[in-house]
DNA sequence: ATAAATAGTTGGTGCTTCACATACGATCCC
DNA sequence: GGGATCGTATGTGAAGCACCAACTATTTAT
């Protein structure tokens, strides 16, 4: 499956980008697969996919503003809201207002918070284990610090100077 | 967002698996950011993500069983009959009875659909460019065969065993 | 001082993507 | 003949969102 036929399905003339391989749909089916196979962990922590997401941008980025928080996510912040209503609602978070500007929240991830997050990731191993199985640990690093380049590194945009803008965290 | 600082939050002292890492966060992140800069470039060619992963698996891995398709997509059959219903419609695949066994169906990408999908592909090059505009080509196509390497890896189970079993295009 | 803009909240609608269930017809196997 | 299988249709319900309008509190600009 996705493994390469000889392109038989490949009609067109016209040559396609330097990498002429598309990674969305592997993306797209290895999350899936990943989401399937993690909410059997992350439903006894009372926790889903999307709150993981969230907690692991608290914990990796530090406090951050409700529209930064947004704006990483690529999320609308209403929803941004709610999502962060229920983390709150199991004290993983905590919304404080800014000294700097008291329309905005800093958003901070509480102990309770890190360690459900570090629970959860214990939890997950199984999940990793599982549809990642076919990839020596070395590759699972490579797979890792690809993904993790590829996230980050479009952020060093005007995201990034969003968050770093709206930190209050920051020594100023 | 998403780089470690020092581990913060790392609160417990039981230790994580060799690969202390998860990848399932970055995945869901990046398969959301390639999900929404895809959409702008698959709606005039009246496709939708799930269309993409089904005409991929269809292309890579030749004709195939509904069964064999919804347990390679992880999706429930009666799921598997809609998305195909779609794009039979669209005329991008076409669906005829197994001669071995008159209940099944062979899936098959119809000419139009080699086509489309690879319209597709040419037309996602800008969203690949940018969700991963951090990589450089070389890591692009390692992030890719990594990926590809870990979704087809854990079909070597049961799943290609169906998948081969079911398969009717096998010389037999 | 006032108006405009901003940050966040609430409540809402609507769409997509599924899981899951039931019932059915056609076909295959024992 | 009966049970199992393959696929189909129809349906409910949940999650994950986009998007909208209206609002309060606060900051900024005039």
């Amino acid at each position: 499956m996705f493994h390469q036929l000889g392109r038989l399905g490949h009609m067109s003339a016209a040559p396609l980008d330097s990498s002429e391989h598309r990674s969305g749909p592997l993306l797209d089916h290895l999350a899936r697969r990943m989401r399937l196979r993690s909410e059997s962990v992350l439903s006894p922590l009372g926790l889903r996919p999307r709150h993981l997401v969230a907690l692991t941008v608290l914990r990796d980025g530090g406090g951050t503003s409700q529209q930064a928080l947004a704006s990483t996510l690529a999320m609308d912040g209403t929803n941004i809201v709610g999502l962060l209503n229920d983390l709150e609602s199991m004290q993983l978070i905590e919304r404080r207002r800014s000294p700097e500007d008291r329309r905005r929240h800093v958003v901070e991830l509480t102990d309770d918070g890190a360690k459900r997050l570090n629970e959860a990731e214990c939890a997950l191993a199984s999940a990793e284990n599982e549809v990642l199985g076919a990839l020596e640990p070395d590759e699972r690093e490579k797979l890792y610090l690809l993904l993790r380049r590829a996230a980050t590194g479009t952020t060093i945009t005007c995201e990034a100077v969003i968050l770093e803008d709206t930190s209050p965290v920051d020594s100023r």
